[in-house]
DNA sequence: CGTGGGGTTGATACTCCTCAACCCCAGTGG
DNA sequence: CCACTGGGGTTGAGGAGTATCAACCCCACG
């Protein structure tokens, strides 16, 4: 299982099983992995989109560059995910990508999704489900740049960091590694580097939060959750019920 | 084409056309159309999701509500879009969807649209290109409430709103009608609405948009653009080079 | 003719930004 | 082994942008 030929499976996997007739099917379709070094642009806004990738090992987050020139940074990709489905309609990216830290990506060409959507019903629910779950976290962050303050929108980005890395890699929250730089935190949460860095000191001032270069401590989940108004519902898909019902 | 049975296929057609038999399949799949009445709430967060559903007229909204007792507006629909794909992968809705004038509404539970998935290869293509598309404008909206100022932020609403009536409807962006209340747009952008009675006269003092009640002028579409740093490319998507190449 | 929703305007307060100085530390070359 | 350098982080002072509260206006509607 750890050793699966395939970069995406494991993904999938969450989701749903995967037969051996489809995990063929994707080994076939996708590119093999390859590495790439940390700050490497993948891709950047206006290229053509003709491939998405997936992530098999490493961090990388995608991000606007916007004519004021400030970043957004719009998701953070661990280990398993699934980058660029976003373009899927569209002839160009809308938006860059870099690796955050060393790691290992294969390509997979939307003709091959095609090939996907005539060949596996069960592979394109998954692939609708992960469409699905990426929609859904992208409208929680809306909600986080634009409703909540600094300390909130920085404890909730954290919660749910934590909570990812839970599902795909068993870490627990109360201590995790974050390899992200106050520079990408305030990119992402939409904020300056220097209220970032206040933010975490008033964070830790009031023992809610230890952060020590890359590594990060919970010691209260319940307390930080309560402050940041944070509900994990939206990272806790489960489309289970629609494959027991559906398939007459 | 006005008075097409399925309140789907419209839309669909925008994607890439569609077949009689997939026209068949997507009216048999569909329930037929019920009228809703302005502010009636199609379905709450934490209600069941086992249904998607398509605007056949009118205009809505899906919105979340905070602990700290604000609102977030995360979509506008307009006639023809699709409402609820978000959760397919999830069993509860995690967004709100209320009408904002008259209009009416087919359903189409999820396990049609995996029906979809059995039957029609060209569909799923579109229902793929449809999720792609909405993540795309949700992204686009979440850069618009990070990084911009409320001048801005109106400013690009509002051109992205012409934009997609233009595209969808027709109408030209000059003048065109914008049924939404300033409270409405304080909500979707972030602001209160004082401010957004404030912007509003500013930008009108600069001569770049005027409003009075519902209706909304853009005489210098350029200036408007420039303003808000408006790019429409996010909105122009163009999946048919994946269908030619796709079809071996 | 009163009522209420939507919008405008003014005064004040707070959150977060910007600029600037400074610190810490790891890596590099002499 | 030490001095230099640069990236990342912290701290302080001042200012921009937006929120909040409150009063008021307008007008459609019963």
């Amino acid at each position: 299982m750890s050793s699966e030929k395939s970069c995406i499976v494991r993904h999938f996997n969450y989701f749903h099983p995967v037969s051996d007739e489809d995990r063929e099917l994707l080994a076939q379709l996708e590119d093999s992995a390859t590495p790439v070094r940390a700050g490497t642009i993948l891709w950047e806004e206006q290229d053509e989109a003709a491939e998405f990738s997936t992530l098999k090992a490493g961090w990388a987050f995608s991000y606007r560059n916007l004519e004021n020139g400030s970043r957004q940074i719009l998701d953070i990709y661990l280990p398993g995910d699934i980058i660029g489905l976003r373009e899927f309609a569209f002839s160009q990216r809308l938006a860059g990508v870099q690796m955050i830290e060393d790691g290992e990506i294969c390509f997979f060409p939307h003709r091959n999704l095609v090939n996907i959507f005539h060949r596996s019903f069960t592979l394109t629910s998954i692939l609708f489900a992960v469409a699905s779950r990426q929609q859904v976290m992208l409208t929680e962050r809306l909600v986080n740049l634009a409703r909540r303050n600094a300390r909130q929108k920085l404890a909730h980005f954290l919660l749910e960091m934590c909570q990812r890395l839970k599902q795909t890699h068993g870490n627990g929250c109360e201590s995790f590694r974050l390899p992200l730089s106050q520079e990408v935190l305030a990119d992402l949460l939409g904020l300056s580097t220097v209220h970032v860095s206040r933010t975490f000191t008033a964070l830790s001032d009031d023992g809610l939060v230890f952060r020590d270069r890359y590594n990060v401590k919970i010691p209260d989940l319940e307390a930080l959750k309560q402050e940041a108004g944070f509900d994990d519902r939206y990272l806790i898909e489960n489309m289970r019920p629609l494959f027991n019902g559906a398939k007459a």
